[in-house]
DNA sequence: TTCCTTGCAAATCGTTTGCATAATG
DNA sequence: CATTATGCAAACGATTTGCAAGGAA
């Protein structure tokens, strides 16, 4: 897996990690359009898979049916609000230890976890 | 919202509770094919999503693009195999306790999480 | 007879891919 | 020059939806 250089994908790289609130491929091709007006979303999809194969960033599914994206790729854990829809980065430590519980009474090897907290976010918490 | 009866529904609702793999909904189609060969994927569908909104089945995401739909609707943990991609009930306890541990440094409202394991099931992990 | 449900097909949404051309090393 | 990357458009898979006809209360 040969790589070259490419303003696009530098671009799409640097958009994303200015942002911290994981934007999905769509908000990624609206801002970047306004560097490169003549980008395609083909492009914008087929950097972000690139760059999430080689872990420059992680690709997050949060049950929403979309793809959001992160640039930060160190292990933590998101939270996504049920009214807003906003996907936050939790302050709190790994829980490798649930690996274990899980795997108590399970005949297999478990090797990781997904989870996601959700509920409302601080702003949609304080407007209710 | 109104419910009348339908055969094909209860025919879908009958062969989810046969099973305990998590089928999708082309599985289930497949199968409700048997005893109603005209029936709609369409249908199949619009029952499945009915059911999961009235609280009769759960619908499961775990990050392979396709729901899975569950008869059981206790609250349990999954497990997913990387190899075969198999979705496997765990027999753990609850873990609400993690929501106070994200909620620590969090200001908003956590209501609760999702949580699913991954790794290799028995069978794979015993043929590799 | 009301109105929920069906089958069918077309539509939608997010994402991927084939292809000829442009850019990189 | 050899290859990788791009833009465009068409293709894709999972799911939803509009509609006329069928079935339950």
């Amino acid at each position: 897996m040969n790589l070259k250089h490419s303003k696009q994908r530098d671009c799409i790289m640097e958009f994303l990690s200015t942002r911290k609130d994981h934007p999905t491929a769509d908000t990624v091709y609206m801002n970047v359009r306004q560097t490169f007006p003549n980008i395609s979303l083909g492009t914008v999809y087929r950097n972000l898979t690139l760059l999430a194969d080689i872990g420059e960033i992680a690709r997050i599914r949060v049950g929403d049916g979309v793809d959001h994206f992160d640039a930060d790729t160190s292990p933590h854990y998101h939270f996504i609000c049920k009214e807003c829809g906003s996907v936050i980065d939790l302050d709190m430590e790994d829980m490798a230890y649930i690996n274990e519980t899980a795997g108590k009474h399970f005949d297999g090897c478990i090797e990781g976890h997904f989870t996601y907290f959700y509920g409302k976010c601080g702003n949609c918490f304080t407007k209710s």
